[in-house]
RNA sequence: GCCCUCGUGGUGAAAUUGGUAGACACAAAGGACUUAAAAUCCUUGCCCUUUUGGGAGUGCCAGUUCGAGUCUGGCCGAGGGCACCA
């Protein structure tokens, strides 16, 4: 038995991958793989090696098939916690970042990655945020940055704004604060311009898992309806509602507008509607509060006519669930069909009127009845609308609401603008500069980059660049005069928005990106990430590529991401002591009755669910102490081995323990094949037949990430191999299928395969072996033979063989002969290469 | 509440898309080798039968079909997303 080191195997390789590139290669069609870059923490985790690994197999498997592809890295260097790290170890962000970079990228190395590291990327770095400066600029100039007063999302203890993707039920994503309502003048991207456009982009992407789309779709939430103007009985003014429901207009028993909504300036001296408004803005934003969160209503005592009763007026209450920043902020209530309506009409005694009927004769008393009707119906109750259906009456109304113009048909989305600025320091400057005269201008492109200063006090609180007396006082280079700078910086998703065409040429000085070169590359054709981005950094990539394209009309494509997969995550069992403290793997032995005990005192541990690994509960394994004792390639083969890639992994040391021990075994079929004899050959094409079979499947589970499938069949491809071993198949038989195995595992665990591919003399390892579809045709297949639809014997044939051949060798074989002739055979049912069903009385 | 996904052995999972259910692996039990342990290898893995065999079986109930894990309808259960969006 010959031992694998894989230490010494995975050094020398890993030196020959950085010095040869054994991954680029220059042919026209080009693939661009990219897994999201890391946020640099300090340690890669595991799910950075499940990430990194599925995208180093397509990488080197579509090079291995003759692609030009690029597979660069990077770092999503800005973000709050290298300011939080730099209080905790008085540590620059910038040199704490940089530390991390450096360790994360060392231990990457470690992985066996095909990464070009020529094209590494940060974005913390200013040649990169430059350019960002510049494309905040571009997009200033065409329109697309806004600048708005507004509730914000205040995060209390990051003190900072949060976006609204990132408040979780009411806490901040990172810092899981209960966020208050503040108000604030803040900068936002011009995403809503797009909604539509994004929408409808989503129908091309046929590469993106369907559960993404849909997170999208929703997200975005187009709603179709109408906009109708109610006049304000004595008064010159009108309330603009917003409906996807104007068919049930007939039954309209109140208006209801936002705290928020301009009509309500008049109460504001008023100190019941005051009380009423601070009740509002108390209930705040917690899961808790919204659940339980009553509908309260304040009486203006103001009525609307209806539009189409006569005479009829319509009491106008202030209402706590009407959002301002949805629709026009204001909504006619028509209770008997919206649940929160009725809730309303109940509490404050408005009229209930069905105007929607899914029995027409039987009126129901929707005062007693709890639940709104929302279903399609009849309209009863409704005038002209009356016996239309819901589609119907819809159209119906809206083309009368347009010809007696008080109202029109409306588009609306539930995506809102995307507000990027945050009160931070290590994030990218924002390029502008408020003037005396109160404008906001941008500084002129030659001033950049806006560097961050260096020399910060982080203790001071609030935003350090705020403090920075010197760099936050500048003058206005086109006219000398005094200026303030922009003191916030960009949210980081914006640093993430356009890394992947920064990829495409990173060395590019003068401008964000080589236009030919991103028209080259672009789109990614695979991009392999976590499902957590499912809507913010990817609906947020997909508005930059629109927003430069309106910009910059070089630029070919509208999607960024050609293919999307998004893997699952990687768990590990919890453990908590007798006193419920959670304990680290690494703090959990076997005792002799092979269950869990403490090491420290011999306790019992108990054992929790197996959860996605995190800090807090301590269930974490360290990939770099993993690849220290099993290796590389052993990590990289179990995190692959066990689940489908887009479904979560149970991380294992049993597992990873087997990969190894596998590995061990495959060097030593290598070894012991390519010093063997040469040996008879009658079962040569028997072995040919089978691997070529194998080859084709694998090769097509791989371009459908089925790679736990791959896993297995090599498994079975190396069965194969042991149960041959002394039968009649010829050394250079199995040498040559050996080399085959070793390419198509080079994509898993490229060190050893390479190692191997070496060891065996292989001439050439570049590419992908080929599928022979001639041998397809030849091989043997297996064909069950059922008496009523019951499986009774298995019997391996030809391929292609005829339905009357076939049951010619069912009369002759032993199992089923006496079945078939004993009785008299009704019907047989056969499919070529499949069954054979004798159906019989 | 609305939307989506998924239910297959002790465990992770396969199943050519309607055609041999449980491949492959982990764990377990028994055995071989060994002074012993580790490592390695073999066998077993629902029910009935000594065997040859036979039967049940993919969350539950019905349906379509020669044939259903796969399709249809209805239940039950688990996970995820959204949430006063008019």
């Amino acid at each position: 038995m010959e031992r694998l080191n894989f230490q010494v195997i995975e050094k020398k390789w890993q030196s020959i991958f950085d010095k040869e590139k054994l991954y680029s290669n220059k042919s026209s069609k080009k693939f661009y793989c990219l897994e999201m870059f890391p946020y640099p923490s300090g340690k890669i985790h595991m799910g950075h090696v499940r990430n990194y690994t599925i995208g180093d197999v397509i990488a080197r498997f579509k090079f291995m098939n003759g692609f030009n592809v690029l597979h660069p890295m990077g770092w999503d260097a800005f973000g709050l916690p290298a300011e939080n790290a730099a209080k905790e170890n008085n540590l620059h962000p910038k040199k704490w970042t940089e530390k991390n970079i450096s360790e994360m990228k060392r231990q990457l190395k470690l992985m066996g990655l095909s990464i070009d590291w020529d094209l590494e990327v940060s974005t913390c770095d200013e040649n990169y945020y430059k350019h960002q400066q510049e494309i905040f600029i571009d997009f200033y100039n065409e329109g697309l940055v806004k600048r708005k007063e507004n509730y914000v999302n205040w995060d209390p203890v990051e003190q900072t704004v949060l976006a609204n993707e990132q408040v979780i039920n009411g806490k901040g994503w990172r810092s899981g604060a209960v966020v208050e309502r503040k108000k604030l003048s803040q900068w936002f991207f011009d995403i809503t311009k797009f909604s539509n456009d994004l929408l409808k982009g989503l129908d091309e992407l046929d590469s993106w898992p369907e559960k993404v789309k849909i997170m999208q779709k929703n997200w975005i939430g187009k709603s179709i309806g109408c906009e109708i103007n109610f006049k304000i009985e004595g008064e010159n003014n009108n309330i603009n509602v917003f409906t996807t429901r104007p068919d049930t207009i007939f039954g309209a028993s109140f208006l209801a507008v936002s705290v928020d909504h301009p009509i309500c300036a008049k109460f504001l001296k008023n100190e019941k509607y005051n009380n009423f408004k601070s009740e509002c803005l108390k209930v705040g934003t917690t899961e808790e509060a919204l659940a339980n969160a009553e509908k309260i209503g304040y009486d203006t005592n103001l009525f609307a006519s209806h539009p189409f009763i006569k005479g009829k007026k319509i009491p106008i209450y202030v209402a706590n669930f009407i959002l301002m920043d949805y629709g026009t902020g204001a909504i006619f209530g028509c209770p008997a069909h919206d649940q929160r309506d009725l809730d309303f009409a109940k509490k404050y005694n408005l009229q209930i009127t069905e105007v929607v009927s899914d029995n027409p004769n039987k009126p129901k008393n929707f005062s007693v009845l709890s639940e709104a009707f929302v279903d399609n119906g009849t309209l009863i109750n409704s005038d002209f609308l009356n016996g239309l259906t819901v589609e119907q009456a819809k159209a119906k109304i809206i083309k009368e609401i347009e010809k007696l113009k008080i109202g029109k048909k409306k588009i609306t989305f539930r995506l809102k603008d995307w507000g990027i600025s945050r009160q931070r320091y290590w994030g990218c400057p924002i390029p502008m500069i408020h003037l005396k005269n109160g404008s906001i201008v941008p500084v002129d492109k030659s001033e950049l980059p806006i560097k961050l200063p260096e020399d910060i006090d982080l203790n001071k609180g609030g935003n350090p660049l705020e403090n920075h007396k010197s760099w936050k006082y500048t003058i206005h280079k086109k006219t000398g005069n005094p200026a303030v700078r922009e003191t916030d910086t960009l949210d980081t998703f914006v640093d993430s928005s356009w890394y992947f065409l920064r990829f495409c040429s990173p060395m590019t000085k003068t401008e964000p990106f080589d236009i030919k070169k991103v028209n080259y590359w672009m789109p990614v054709d695979q991009y392999i990430g976590g499902i957590e981005h499912a809507i913010l950094h990817l609906l947020y990539s997909r508005f930059f590529m629109r927003a430069l394209k309106k910009n910059n009309k070089k630029i070919k494509d509208n999607e960024p991401f050609k293919g999307l997969f998004t893997q699952g995550m990687v768990c590990h069992e919890t453990y908590k002591d007798q006193k419920g403290k959670w304990l680290s793997p690494l703090e959990v032995e076997k005792n002799s009755d092979g269950a869990l005990q403490k090491i420290s005192d011999k306790t019992k541990v108990i054992v929790g669910p197996s959860e996605s690994m995190s800090k807090s509960k301590k269930n974490v394994v360290d990939p770099e102490s993993m690849i220290k004792s099993y290796g590389a390639d052993s990590v990289r083969w179990f995190i692959l081995s066990d689940s489908p890639p887009e479904k979560d992994i149970q991380w294992s040391n049993q597992g990873v323990n087997a990969a190894y021990k596998f590995l061990q075994k495959i060097y030593n079929l290598c070894y012991e094949v390519n010093k063997g004899s040469e040996k008879n050959s009658n079962l040569d094409k028997s072995f040919n037949l089978k691997m070529n079979s194998y080859v084709n499947k694998i090769t097509k589970c791989i371009n459908n990430f089925n790679l736990n499938v791959v896993v297995a069949n090599v498994y079975e491809i190396y069965n194969l191999f042991q149960s041959h071993l002394s039968k009649e198949v010829s050394n250079t038989c199995m040498k040559n299928n050996l080399i085959k195995l070793m390419k198509i595992l080079v994509p898993f665990t490229p060190h050893i395969a390479y190692e191997c591919l070496e060891m065996l003399g292989a001439k050439e390892i570049k590419t992908w072996p080929k599928v022979d579809t001639k041998l397809i045709k030849q091989e043997k297949i297996k064909i069950a033979i059922q008496i009523n639809g019951k499986t009774r014997d298995v019997i391996e044939i030809d391929k292609g063989i005829s339905q009357i051949s076939v049951e010619k060798l069912c009369k002759n074989n032993n199992k089923v002969k006496n079945k078939i002739l004993s009785k008299p055979v009704h019907k047989v049912i056969f499919v070529k290469d499949r069954i054979i069903n004798f159906i019989m009385k």
